[in-house]
DNA sequence: AAAATAATTTAGGTAAGACTAAATTTAATG
DNA sequence: CATTAAATTTAGTCTTACCTAAATTATTTT
């Protein structure tokens, strides 16, 4: 394969994360994600479309979608991203809402050989701090079984498995909650007008709106 | 400051390291380490001098020096290396041959928090792999008291301080002589016609000519 | 279905940083 | 000191990746 840019990299990863719900990514989304103008994105989806192999799959107006090739470059840069947060947390003592700032710059810069060696430092780990599913050795994405919590009712339980945001003022507002992956949660009440749910962390509950419940994913149990 | 492209932080670290003799850095000199055409460097050097406030000296023909904004960012940035250096090696296990590549990447990829996490990490350390100074947190070289062990004659002992090399092939050959920081040598041997010098390692005996000893740096017991 | 709105693409430009070829300046040499 | 050689700079291009403004296409709404 060709050595890909920082640039290229980038735009692979928010590709690959914009189309998991099976969906073609948006010029406009791409654009919002990537904080570049759509009309500099539109060039680009070109370039990629335009390199051989292919990286992403492209009909103008249609949105955009990845090649094997250009899964495989998405991978492997969300295999560092996500190997890089784990490291940081566990030797630098970052927290999780540091890693991932440092892990966008850092996913870039480091060899397979420096991948290896921190996958192996740390047991190969499956999960990244905030609970993602890290890419494997041969770069396949693990299957993945979560629900969102918004999609739970009075009386179930549940493991929290990973939480969808890098917002570093969310991350420490739900650690403070205590919902962080690993822990065992219990919804109690469900209010059909809001959609809030009440959550059972230990002892203590917690009235969740959409916005947070929606970010967490859980395992039923 | 301004931010600095990772052009310009190699740019200033490889002209921190020819001016260090104290004599201005060349075009060429500097076209050859950094393995960028001679046209290219005038027009990078014109640039840099032209910023405000100006990074480098310069003078048409006459070389090109560090200004106090200039030496300050290429003290961050070989800071930078030479912690990342010792960080590797310590708790990855890169060998002392290997870690030059990938600190020579990451080192415009880290954040002030990362070096500072690392040098607390390792007790902020004074030296690299190599034996190379490590500039301090305020930016100061510390001074520098070796010596070149090709000035070295018959009957005196030394300690080796630092190594000059980043050539990996000459770093293993080092290595499996046992010349590497901290070891204590003597030398017994000197010709003057070819400038060998015959240097005791432990129980060993080895002949070495110039262009070694002028890489290995000791301090004379 | 036409008009209005939103999304997307094209066209034309900029900035960084590199290259080649040609011109110029300095240094070395007979 | 006049020539030649070496080092350096200028001029003109190229690539990557971004931008703004204008044009186009698609999607909603009336
Ligand atoms: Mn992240
Ligand atoms: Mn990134
Ligand atoms: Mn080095
Ligand atoms: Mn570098």
């Amino acid at each position: 394969m060709m050595k890909t840019s920082t640039s290229t990299q980038d735009y692979l990863k928010r590709i690959y994360e914009l189309t998991e719900c099976g969906e073609p990514a948006s010029t406009n989304d791409l654009a919002r994600e990537l904080n570049i103008k759509p009309a500099s994105v539109t060039g680009m989806i070109q370039k990629l479309a335009a390199e051989k192999p292919a990286l992403v799959e492209y009909q103008k107006h249609q949105g955009v979608t990845l090649t094997t090739s250009g899964k495989r470059a998405a991978l492997e840069v969300i295999r560092h991203h996500r190997l890089l947060e784990a490291w940081l947390v566990q030797t630098l003592g970052y927290s999780w809402d540091e890693v991932h700032e440092e892990a966008e710059r850092l996913e870039h810069a480091i060899s397979e050989d420096f991948e290896r060696r921190i996958a192996a430092a740390l047991g190969h780990p499956t999960r990244d701090p905030h609970g993602e599913l890290i890419p494997t050795e041969d770069l396949k994405m693990p299957a993945d079984d979560s629900t969102p919590l918004s999609a739970l009712r009075p009386n179930q339980s549940a493991t929290i498995q990973r939480v969808i945001s890098q917002d570093p003022d969310l991350l420490r507002h739900l650690e403070s909650l205590g919902l962080i992956p690993g822990i065992q949660i219990e919804v109690t009440e469900y209010s059909s007008f809001d959609n809030n749910l009440t959550v059972k962390v230990g002892k203590k509950q917690n009235v969740l709106g959409l916005n947070i419940t929606t970010k967490i994913f859980v395992e039923i149990l």
